[in-house]
DNA sequence: AAGTGGTCTAGACCACAAC
DNA sequence: TTGTGGTCTAGACCACTTG
């Protein structure tokens, strides 16, 4: 290891683009295609979430660059939240289990700001049924209308009160198989579930705010009066290579919770 | 320079905590430090908003440190939006004019997503005048209750429809002389103005979101239908140092338009 | 004590922009 | 050509965790 070695890896391309090269030459720094390569194995579930991934020293070695460059890809994925970094123990893949934040993508805190308060969730499925896809269930999910898609409706209840009703699209090949008992069933958040059942994991999401109103079945479900104002939540979560994975329409109570989010 | 010199620069403190130290040691890394020094010289106005600030070379010889370690500093400061990285020209304080995205803490986009297709918002101030702060806008501005405070009210149109009806408050003591006419005449982002006029820059922000119903002023205002459900938005924009400097309470429509967000 | 991530340095070289 | 930020390396040392 300690012999002067300062040449390429394997599967690594080191070189420049070439004199004359082609108009876009596509040249990209090492340590992003370290991070490339690392995303692979992630993405090959070469670890699973909550494991550790190889040590900067190992991985440095395997693809045969300074141990600076590794870091700098693990860098930017931790600052994806792919990956999290843990002083004196490692780096390990991040998961929706096990973290400190329960609902990772969850906006909607109450408006005392004491999320401990309240504690978990309760869940009631409403129904969870097969379904072909309509026109634009398909397109957001990046499959073609009429495919096999899981429908989930369910409402989130804060002590007691009903807060979110939400309906979940899913991709029918990739959650063969999941049941409504599953989705009561599983303490903890969905998409950990998702991923020990499924080996599915979301890793970002968008999601579309609108303003809409109650109509009367949903005000039922939220037990609120038809008419009331509530917050219109589509959300697209995506897996590795930008992949959509779960479409999902929630509708929030905002008269005790409100949706937060910080601009920078 | 090329002396061998492995030590301590002028105001930085690179001792570790002494045995036996405080139980919070309040260890922090020689970058961080140099960050706060940065910091302190982009708040004390050193350098102006759409400025470059001094090359990594030159900073890491002010500071005695080593140009990765300053590079690190500007890192962090350029990841918070503080700071502008330009390969080849150097890098620059960041500013709401000049920059390509219009309107850096807006998140409404037409549902199309063509931000262009429809130009600049149209502004029309509905009044500017000086209030006393009441207890909660006092509290969102960390003021006293009473105290000065400008209160502005104004409608945003795209494309000759009302969007966004809005009222802005601002510390009396930092916008001392702020008038409706300049609030109007200014074109480009408000935060641009604020930073060319009072030397108030804006540098993060938090909001709320909920929904709420259309009164019959606000319909009147934003051309709508009483009841119509709007999108609640109040933000609390922030200058350096945590320092809250405009309570702003937004009502957007949201028929063509939504409120985008981004999770990770 | 050993192993991991975190900091800091020094120096070489590359890509980009401006003169 | 010069100066800027960007990449890459190699090595030393620090802080934290575990055995």
């Amino acid at each position: 290891m300690p012999s002067p070695q300062p040449l390429p890896a394997a599967s690594v391309d080191r070189a420049p683009p070439a004199a004359g090269a082609s108009p876009t030459p596509a040249f990209s720094p090492l340590y992003q295609q370290i991070k490339g390569l690392i995303l692979q194995s992630l993405q090959a579930g070469e670890w699973k979430p909550g494991e550790a991934i190889p040590s900067e020293m190992e991985l440095a070695a395997r693809f045969r660059v300074s141990q600076g460059t590794v870091r700098k890809a693990i860098d930017e994925l931790a600052a994806e939240n792919l990956v999290v970094r843990r002083q004196g123990k490692g780096t390990f893949v991040a998961t929706h289990a096990e973290q400190h934040v329960q609902y990772r993508f969850l906006k909607l805190v109450p408006d005392s700001g004491d999320l401990d308060s309240e504690g978990p969730a309760q869940r009631h499925i409403i129904e969870c049924r097969r379904v072909r896809a309509s026109a634009d269930v398909a397109r957001a999910l990046a499959m073609r209308p009429g495919d096999a898609v899981l429908q989930v409706r369910r409402v989130l209840s804060f002590g007691g009160t009903p807060a979110i009703l939400e309906d979940l699209w899913l991709p029918g090949n990739a959650f063969k198989g999941l049941t409504a008992e599953q989705m009561a069933d599983y303490h903890g958040p969905t998409y950990a579930m998702f991923e020990l059942d499924f080996g599915v994991r979301m890793v970002r999401a968008e999601e579309k705010i609108r303003a809409v109103s109650a109509d009367s079945g949903q005000s039922l479900l939220l037990k609120t009066e038809q008419g009331t104002p509530l917050l219109s939540v589509e959300r697209v979560a995506y897996t590795y290579n930008d992949v959509p994975m779960e479409l999902r329409r929630g509708l929030y109570r905002t008269d005790t919770h409100h949706y937060r989010n910080e601009l920078s």
